[in-house]
DNA sequence: AAAAAATGTATAAGTGCTTATATAATTTCA
DNA sequence: TGAAATTATATAAGCACTTATACATTTTTT
């Protein structure tokens, strides 16, 4: 049973899965500590908002590679909670232009500060070790080894 | 608007979790092509009992660093589909003892030849460059890191 | 030995994605 | 120009988890 010994990689996905859900529920717990109405998960199109004063659906979809209805429906639960607003566009209307509702603008004031002190630490984190500190080095790396030749490709070989 | 610089770490969980998801996505196509009735979710549960001929869900959610609710949730799927029976321990009736039906042993051995030609791809992508040679190391010195004082101290600490 | 605490399990409901499908608007091109 | 392809969106259903709850069994405490 030799091929279980180095197991790493198989188990690497849930591994990192884990990892990022222990990090969403701590930034929340933040939040929740400042008493700031926030969640985590709304990060993404917030920061993509703050950067960007208008933005389709179809952009942030692309922006954080995930599908666009993911995105659709980000959009959807943000505007019932009155923080972002979206409106068919002049232009082509086939796109929707979301925007921050004043509301979405105050509260977009107030986290800033959150995500520079997270910012910082995560910094901090980074640098406690050589090796955390090539993390994210690390991870592009392997990413553009993965896309030089897929890991469908690489097994494919191996048992032909 | 400095702060938004090095934003990596803030969507460093998506990005583990994409990497993970087409990571399995390839996995499964490689069961596919190989014709065996296998999904890389079953992994897990395959894995930890043919190194345990026997183990309780308890035991698995333990290994798996997953809530008990999702280990019985596999469990009963993988029950459903006859590859593994489950039942209450003789000696400690809360328990259930969940070992491999003849159906499952029989899988186990079609796939054990994949595990082996997928662990040898991995090793040798992870060979590719110094840099992601280190993912795992990286990853565990991180977690490290994170255990010695949590990400929620660390940006309360800022602040305060 | 009885009461309280801990342990192991199952199930319901919720979350945040996914894929599949449908629909509408725009662009391409024969 | 009209038909076909592309692009942008919304929604339904499914998946793999989660938390919350309930319940049975065992262990610990008094």
């Amino acid at each position: 049973m030799n091929f279980y010994q180095d197991i790493g990689y198989l188990f690497f996905g849930s591994r990192l899965k884990r990892l990022s859900e222990s990090f969403l529920s701590d930034v929340n717990s933040i939040y929740k500590k400042q008493k700031i109405g926030f969640d985590a998960s709304w990060f993404p199109v917030f920061y993509i908002l703050s950067k960007n004063k208008e933005v389709s659906i179809r952009h942030i979809s692309n922006e954080l590679v995930i599908s666009h209805s993911a995105a659709s429906q980000m959009v959807s639960s943000l505007q019932e909670k009155g923080f972002i607003k979206s409106i068919t566009s002049k232009k082509d209307a086939r796109h929707k232009a979301v925007t921050f509702t004043a509301k979405g603008e105050k509260l977009l004031k107030k986290i800033e500060p959150v995500w520079q002190a997270l910012q910082q630490a995560m910094d901090e984190l980074a640098n406690e070790s050589n090796q955390s500190k090539k993390l994210l080095e690390a991870l592009t790396a392997f990413e553009n080894n993965l896309k030089k030749e897929s890991v469908l490709k690489r097994v494919e070989k191996k048992l032909s």
